[in-house]
DNA sequence: ATAACTTACTTGTTTAAACAAGTCAATTAG
DNA sequence: CTAATTGACTTGTTTAAACAAGTAAGTTAT
């Protein structure tokens, strides 16, 4: 038997909106475990782990003895936001921004020591090193270094790179990416930024840089995103206790 | 009974120093769920909820009918970083750098509709409003622009805030804090930032704003931290998780 | 009147069991 | 020899139940 969704996804997703949309207060008291219960004929373990993606999500707040608090607050969607894995296209699209992706590089190399020690490549791997520059409404924001497993995507071609290469490796090649570590810094910005990327005032950069792992614990990606500080935001949302299994 | 710690608690921290400790090796997988639970004498549950937790913090990686991949690898730690709700002292200490907290300036004002607008909190809310300098080892890094709500902390005054803000909210008023929203962006630096940070050729900050949550779902704490790009340093992991919207 | 104690909620933690589903190697049928 | 099947693993999802523990309001005893 093919689950269509899992339930406790649906749960949260139905009760996500409901938040979102204002249908349960600010600042009151969301339904209790057991009236969700009721209403969604579920479990109780089901109910709490939508409840755990809320949290994770800052929408909601439990207390013990007390309830689950809501205490969503819609955010400005002025600029290119990230904090989830999403590829620069996915994030253009949900915000409603027209972008494009143009390759300005693409090269095959072997990681050497420097390399491998900057990446966490092992020495020798063969890697593609891409340059790609994303626009934004017209104009280039996002100077982006890769360093891609060969062995991981032999076929890849510029043209490929130019579209959506997440897309490329989970549809075509039926990759599943998993996991991914990023680093935020501030980096003084370099020619090759400047080359590309008209800074205006700014001397810097917003750099992001990514691993990304495949479902095999592979790490098949090294990306340094290197953006435009005016249109850079990243939004977070931090838990201090752990919520729910898995 | 009171328990000494969750059960879940424990095992995710053995595991986690074992992974740390290279005790299990990169790349290969961890004993299995049946086995973890016969040496940990736990319950299936209690045994993926410790994973769960290793999962987020991208130390291994989960995949259905194989097993948990070790995908941990070791980071610099070089600078000041971030990721967890961490106060300015607890990082400093865990990461064995000497860091002092001078106040600046300790006002009280009511917030008008620019600050409700950029903070979040109701027009008309009394406020702290503090400045504070952080030095990392004898140096100016971290410009810090809190408002605080005065009503959650009435008896604040300069003095405290110069110690250790969050260790007086939780251990002198045991207040809880449970959920913090944060911003992180790129700004050019004010005549305000360099007054107090040395920022040499940089002409920008690195600037997280923080939103901070009470248990009762109030926020008691808007923060702004301008950092010294050179110094900071943001690090994250992000599971993918197929959500669908409905 | 006030302090202490019930009581009826609420969420938090853990266990147990059943079934779904992915993976891989050994076995079997062609 | 090759392809399909089986079986023995693995993790993923859901339900059910029991008990712990925090909260708030009502009740009782002083």
């Amino acid at each position: 038997m093919v689950l269509a969704a899992q339930k406790f996804l649906q749960i949260y997703s139905v009760l996500k909106a409901r938040v979102e949309s204002g249908e349960y207060p600010v600042g009151q008291l969301l339904p209790s475990e057991n009236t969700l219960i009721t209403e969604f004929h579920c479990s109780r373990n089901t109910v709490r782990r939508a409840i755990g993606e809320l949290v994770r999500d800052g929408y909601v707040q439990t207390r013990q003895g007390w309830g689950v608090c809501n205490i969503f607050h819609p955010i400005e969607q002025t600029s290119y936001t990230m904090g989830t894995i999403e590829s620069f296209r996915e994030t253009a699209r949900r915000t409603g921004q027209k972008s494009t992706t143009r390759v300005e590089s693409f090269t095959r190399i072997q990681a050497d020591q420097a390399l491998a020690h900057q990446t966490g490549f092992p020495v020798g791997t063969p890697l593609f090193c891409l340059w790609r520059i994303h626009d934004l409404n017209g104009r280039p924001i996002i100077f982006n270094i890769s360093y891609l497993r060969e062995d991981c995507m032999p076929r890849l071609t510029p043209e490929i790179a130019s579209g959506s290469l997440y897309r490329y490796l989970e549809e075509e090649l039926g990759m599943v990416i998993v996991t991914s570590k990023r680093t935020i810094t501030v980096e003084p910005a370099t020619d090759l930024d400047r080359r590309w990327i008209d800074l205006g005032q700014y001397n810097c950069m917003a750099v992001v840089t990514n691993q990304a792992y495949n479902s095999q614990g592979v790490m098949f990606e090294y990306t340094q995103s290197r953006h435009h500080p005016a249109i850079f935001r990243f939004q977070d949302n931090a838990v201090r206790r752990p919520v729910q299994d898995l």
